[in-house]
DNA sequence: GGGTATGTACGAAGTGTTTCGTAATTAATA
DNA sequence: TATTAATTACGAAACACTTCGTACATACCC
C-alpha cells in the first residue's frame, strides 16, 4: 500500500530524517527547533503518528527510540509534484515549470543543468 | 492585504471560475459535478467563505449571484511553488523542475518552450 | 534505595476544512 | 392567489491536523 502524502508538520520532520539519518526523538527535536518552536511531546507524537502511517519506521531496541524515514525524499517530492500537477495546473508539467523559473532566480549553472537534462530526455524518446 | 493560499476544495472551485469566468452557484456546481460529487450548498457555503477570504468577488444585483476570482490564476500557481519549494525542495527551483520533468511525459513541443525560456532568462541576466 | 532526569504513551483541546441539512426568502407558475 | 421551484443564509456535524499537558515507566546518580 502506499504511503500517504505527509501533512506539512510531517514533512518538517521527514526533512530532518532524510538530513541527519535516523534519530531520536531528542535529536530530531533539537533540529527543529532551530527553525521553529516546537515542544519535545509534540516531536514525538508526530513521529508516533507518522509510524502509524508508514511514513517511518522505529526501532525500539533502545530505550530512546530510533526514528528512521520509510519514504525517499525523491518519491515523497514526486508524489507532491504530481498532487499540484493535477490539482493546480491542470496536468501540465510545462506551466509547472515556467512558473517555477519565474519564481526564483536560477543560476546560471543551475539552468544549465536544467538544459542539459532536457537534451537528455529529448535524446532518450 | 495578499490573499491567503486557497484550500484543496477552494482551488477546484477557483478553477471552474478561471475557465468559465464569472458564475452563478449553480453553474459552479454543475461544472464541479462533472469531476466529483459535491453537493449543491456544500458549493454556495465554499463560495461566501472564499467571499470572506477575499478568493472571489460577488455581485449580488441579481437574485443568483454571481461570483468572480479576484485572484489570478499565475498568481496562486506561483504562490503555490513558492510554498512547496520552501517546505519540500529547500528552496531548490532546479530540484523542483529536475523532479516535475521526470514525473510527466513532455512533448518535444513543450521541452523546446521550455528550452526558449531558459535562453531569455540567461539573456536577461 | 531515593530522588532526579529522560523517555514513552495517551488523551484532549484548539483550530481549520469540508460537508450538508434545514430554514427563510424570493421568483415562477398554474 | 396558492403552490412549486430556486436561491441564500446559517448552524453544526464530521474529520484531520497540530499542539501540548499529564501520567507513567525507566535509567542514572548520590
Amino acid at each position: 500500500m502506499p504511503s500517504p502524502l505527509p501533512t506539512e508538520a510531517e514533512l518538517s520532520i521527514l526533512q530532518v530524517l532524510w538530513q541527519r539519518g535516523p534519530s531520536t526523538v531528542r535529536e530530531a527535536h533539537q533540529a527543529l527547533e532551530t527553525s521553529r518552536a516546537v515542544g519535545y511531546t509534540t516531536v514525538l507524537k508526530l513521529l508516533q503518528i507518522m509510524t502509524e502511517k508508514g511514513l517511518v519506521t522505529r526501532d525500539t531496541a533502545q530505550r530512546a527510540h530510533v526514528y528512521e524515514a520509510a519514504v525517499g525524499e525523491d518519491a515523497v517530492q514526486q508524489h507532491l509534484i504530481h498532487t499540484l500537477l493535477d490539482q493546480a495546473f491542470g496536468g501540465s508539467a510545462k506551466k509547472l515549470i515556467l512558473q517555477a523559473l519565474s519564481v526564483k532566480e536560477s543560476t546560471a549553472e543551475e539552468l544549465d543543468e536544467i538544459r542539459a537534462l532536457l537534451d537528455e530526455i529529448e535524446r532518450r524518446s
